[in-house]
DNA sequence: GCCACGGGCGACCAGCGGACGGTGAGCAC
DNA sequence: GTGCTCACCGTCCGCTGGTCGCCCGTGGC
């Protein structure tokens, strides 16, 4: 297995979507498929059908399985993935950009300083089909949450699984001990971000950013 | 006289274009000019035609008066602007982002580092109908050279005022002794412009990044 | 087998960074 | 007055960052 995740972390694999992916992994990015190449694979403008039509070639790609709330080091029953996949997903995006970034000082490119479209693009050609955009940034606050106090995250997601939640309500939970992070470093989450060496990739979600103005407005009116 | 640069410059300004709103200058933003309202005080999509037909209501400005090349602290004659107003326009949009990153972090919104869209719309919409993007575009490299050795920037502007060369031509020169000091800080020349304090606000120039790319090229093969 | 729940991610959108070249100002004669 | 040079900046364009909600996988019964 050669997933850039199995370097550093002991991770098991969860979703059988993914086992079939593990022979082109993030190392070793063929040099032959540049970014410009991949931009221009997409020329084929023809729009994606919301539901499949019969004699459609559509090929699509199973979802990936849903998240659920787990402990640390617990693995997901059944058709799940669990919370530490998802973490690692967040630390696979990082290594993806650095690889972009690498191509582009090759090529005397615009060199990205955070996870854009480009770093999503790159990483689905190079067998990541199970990271896309929405997914990356509807989590990111609560892979944030686990950077900046991993106690914290660790104890909100034993609770949360102990009262049976959701992941809805769980990803909810995560942005208030944020918030009080952000009021103990007079309110500059795009600083906290940018301090941290895993963290300063992602761009501050436009909620989280709003809940701290909010919050701090009611505090000193 | 209240326009900004006046606080930190002997400047005269030039061009007669200027002088009609020296009233309402960079300080002192009116609190209900925000930019989301500068937003959608556009959508009026109506496109400007290219050329005026009779009975429109056109109201065209007229266009700033082209610069020529002077020597360090000379006033340009006649109908034409000088370099130390090109440099000047550079430190006002440095003060117009300034305003803007406030407004932005007052608001809880997303706060700009570079000098974006939104910070030419905040100096139109504030008086400064002077300064627009395909021009600051189009000099960033001379004012990179201004701000990185402006021994070197100020020998240039004097040799291409004696030889009686046009804008233009100096415009390309400069791109050379930028290339060199590329050279001597290994070819960093994102890292060059992020480490000094004016030139920062500033996207590197696409032409600048392709010289400094080709010219790596040529001396390691 | 069937249904209700809930969340994955395709697709859209305003606006961005970036570029070009047609007007037309400007000066020389 | 005339002509012709050249650069200002309106306007365009391929994408970006950001978001929404449809569709369907999923587990319980």
């Amino acid at each position: 297995m050669n997933i850039a995740s199995c370097k550093d972390s002991t991770l098991i694999l969860q979703n059988s979507n993914q086992a079939q992916f593990c022979g082109s992994g993030l190392i070793g990015v063929p040099e032959h498929s540049s970014e410009s190449d991949e931009r221009k694979a997409d020329t084929n403008k023809q729009k994606r059908r919301r539901s499949k039509e019969p004699g459609e070639d559509g090929e699509d790609r199973p979802r990936e399985h849903p998240f659920i709330v787990t402990e640390p080091g617990e693995l997901a029953r059944g058709k799940k993935n669990g919370l530490d996949y998802l973490f690692d997903l967040y630390e696979q995006c990082g290594k993806f950009l650095l690889e972009v970034q690498r191509i582009a000082k090759e090529k005397g490119e615009k060199c990205p300083t955070k996870v854009t479209n480009q770093v999503f693009r790159h990483a689905k050609h190079n067998g990541a089909v199970y990271i896309n955009k929405p997914k990356m940034r509807h989590y990111v606050h609560c892979y944030a949450l686990h950077c900046l106090d991993s106690e914290q995250s660790n104890h909100l997601r034993r609770l949360y699984k102990e009262r049976g939640e959701n992941v809805g309500a769980w990803r909810q939970a995560c942005y208030y001990p944020l918030v009080a992070i952000a009021r103990e470093n007079n309110w500059d989450i795009e600083g906290i971000f940018n301090r941290n060496e895993k963290l300063k990739i992602w761009y501050v979600p436009t909620k989280l950013r709003q809940l701290c103005h909010m919050e701090r407005s009611k505090e000193c009116p």
